[in-house]
DNA sequence: TACGATGTACGACGAAAATCGTACATAAAC
DNA sequence: GTTTATGTACGATTTTCGTCGTACATCGTA
């Protein structure tokens, strides 16, 4: 009985152009700016009220899977947080450039 | 005879999910790059060995519809530059922190 | 005007992505 | 064990995207 497992990739292995595609569809923008403003959150408190949930789990996995952001499974929940540091380590600056950006498009499409 | 023009949208237009998606894709990105590094350039010198007219003019109008880039025709060719200025008074640091990662996977996909 | 050079418009094609319903898995509580 | 809450996996559908050939437009020059 093992835990769920999530599939991470290493700081090495984050791409730019991953990481841009992964910010441009606004409802994983809407996630990220989220995340950015109120830090680690429960997944299904995200936009929870326009976007079905496996709609959800597909935005989340691609985040994910680009390095955007980590999956932190918390008894029936699952909570995200953004990998801060690690993509500052590789694109420094660039989340910030995005957080200045702020609330401007934080909407759900 | 009216010379060419070319559709530019004005800095209040720009959106930061349209301008990452420009940027998402690897050929668009090198493009950026190479504009980055070296200022502006004709679109027929733009990894001309490796992409095709028609693709390239694709690519380029993505470019300079999401507003990151200016096409100015001069004489039968386009001379293609970034909207460095515009982009920056609306996201501040965004093309330093795209910069600063110059040159890692600038080469076309 | 005719020609060559450059770039665009358009269309077709295949690949990839976004959406979302349904079925299944996991975890906690009863 | 059963139930309830939460999230994932899978598949189907529709849309969008990337590529590129061909035809056309624009510009300079012979």
């Amino acid at each position: 009985m093992s835990p769920r497992k999530f599939f991470h990739p290493d700081v090495s292995e984050l791409t730019l152009h991953r990481i841009l595609f992964a910010l441009s569809d606004p409802t994983r923008l809407a996630v990220v700016l989220d995340l950015l403003k109120d830090g680690e959150r429960a997944s299904g408190d995200l936009l929870a009220e326009s976007v079905p949930r496996s709609t959800m789990t597909h935005h989340l996995k691609i985040l994910r899977e680009a390095g955007v952001t980590r999956t932190r499974p918390e008894g029936m929940r699952c909570l995200i947080s953004l990998r801060r540091e690690d993509v500052d380590a590789r694109f420094p600056g660039l989340l910030d450039a995005i957080m200045a950006h702020g609330g401007a498009e934080a909407s759900a499409p």
